[in-house]
DNA sequence: GTCCGACCTGATAATCAGACCCAGATGGAG
DNA sequence: CTCCATCTGGGTCTGATTATCAGGTCGGAC
């Protein structure tokens, strides 16, 4: 775990390794302020500058990956590769999505429009199974 | 232009139709703040909760179409209809998207996972023509 | 193991989009 | 023309995120 830190040249502290062990082994996307506040009921203590700090740079890192929330930014922890997300506004569980069926339609459309890609979304949301139930 | 307005429930109101005006015949998203800006500039009067409030109900009235932008929401008058964005993070130039790949991908994968969708975000963000020449 | 500089942390202040409030203004139905 | 539900403005508030900066710590060099 510290070596993946390493690797993406980050200094390995107990604060990166909390956020990232905050995040490990769940499905849902935390935002900073929930990882803060989980640090600050467990007890622990974190600042909250340090909370953002880490989440950016876990996802630079490729560590995590981030989805858009209701007015603000949440993480998850994700396999490594480009996919899409199936986000549940209920529970915050989201499920990777893999395929290139969207990006083969980025492709195209951007070629047929003459258009220098930097970057796309395509995620859904939605209630998951038992959240709908 | 009145009567898509009084359609929409809504009142004929100065501040709605100077809103609707600033991005009639535009193709680029314009947020909040930039639609107050111009308004100040010109040495129009008007409220930025107004502006909010004006670009909130046009979109829910299908008037306009909202993209993210970093940070913060943009609107742009799009045509009626289901359909993406090519967004150029340099102009704010926007182009329309129609197709239904992407709804095709929404619905297979959403049953796949026995999702109920509620919505979907699709939209390519990167340069336009003119700005990466 | 010790040292030191570069990097990291945390508390607080600053920012910034957007929501809220409420008194006063005004569409538009009758 | 009247009336009132709706709309407006502006000032305040909120909540997320960023900036600042002094002090702390990681880790390569020795």
């Amino acid at each position: 775990m510290e070596s993946v830190l390493r690797e993406a040249g980050l200094r390995v502290t107990r604060q990166r390794m909390a956020v990232l062990d905050a995040l490990k082994d769940r499905t849902e996307a935390l935002s900073a302020q929930d990882v803060y506040h989980e640090f600050r009921q467990r007890g622990e203590s974190i600042g909250l500058s340090t909370v953002y700090r880490a989440l950016e740079s876990l996802q630079e890192a490729g560590l995590l990956d981030s989805v858009d929330r209701e007015g603000e930014q949440a993480f998850r922890y994700c396999s490594t590769g480009h996919h899409h997300h199936l986000i549940c506004i209920s529970c915050n569980e989201v499920a990777e999505l893999k395929g290139t069926i969207v990006e083969e339609w980025v492709d195209r459309v951007s070629q047929a429009h003459d258009f220098e890609v930097t970057g796309h979304k395509a995620d859904i949301y939605g209630r998951c199974a038992s959240c709908s139930a």
